[in-house]
DNA sequence: ACGAATACTAAGCATTCCTTAGTATCAGGT
DNA sequence: ACCTGATACTAAGGAATGCTTAGTATTCGT
């Protein structure tokens, strides 16, 4: 199953590029990326995380509705100010 | 005060690289970008949220200690689970 | 109004990614 | 076991992108 080729890759250079991206020679560009976030299903920002955590909240959020991305942020605010001072 | 210098540029050119970045003419690349988010504060994912609420989660996550993040993580996953199904 | 410092821009150089072509590896059929 | 086709992997060169340089424009303080 060619990952690249759903990601919009043309079929002849997909092979080669998902495998440089893994082999970490090269970084996909932006829209590539953001192409390949389609089809995981998850924001582009995942693939920038710095550890899972981050990387897990950004694609949990990607499936939250806009009323509960609301609370989750309120949450998180909270969680700022119950600390601070 | 000039922005690019303190995320490590040269100093002759970070004011044209800070320029070109801002009027969307170029892109800035990794490296350039995890260094920017250290001078502000936040994670380098934050630069590729796709809106301002996303951006809001990240940068704010940025901020918590390591029990926060769980916590802030758990609230994320029990909202998924109370509408699924 | 002058000078200095900062903002902005264009053009070419340097670097990076993408494409191509080819080799290697593996699974299924005979 | 052998052949075939499909997939995985790699190297090298071409295409695209960002970075540097140099220069112009603008702003700000005096």
């Amino acid at each position: 199953m060619e990952l690249g080729v759903r990601a919009g890759i043309d079929e002849f250079s997909s092979s080669a590029r998902i495998n440089q991206y893994e082999r970490g020679k090269h970084m996909p560009d932006f829209l590539t990326v953001c192409n390949l976030a389609k089809v995981f299903g998850v924001p582009a920002a995942y693939f920038y995380a710095e550890d899972n955590y981050l990387a897990e909240l950004i694609a949990l959020s990607g499936q939250l509705k806009a009323t509960e991305r609301k609370a989750l942020l309120n949450f998180a605010e909270s969680l700022i100010g119950a600390t601070e001072k």
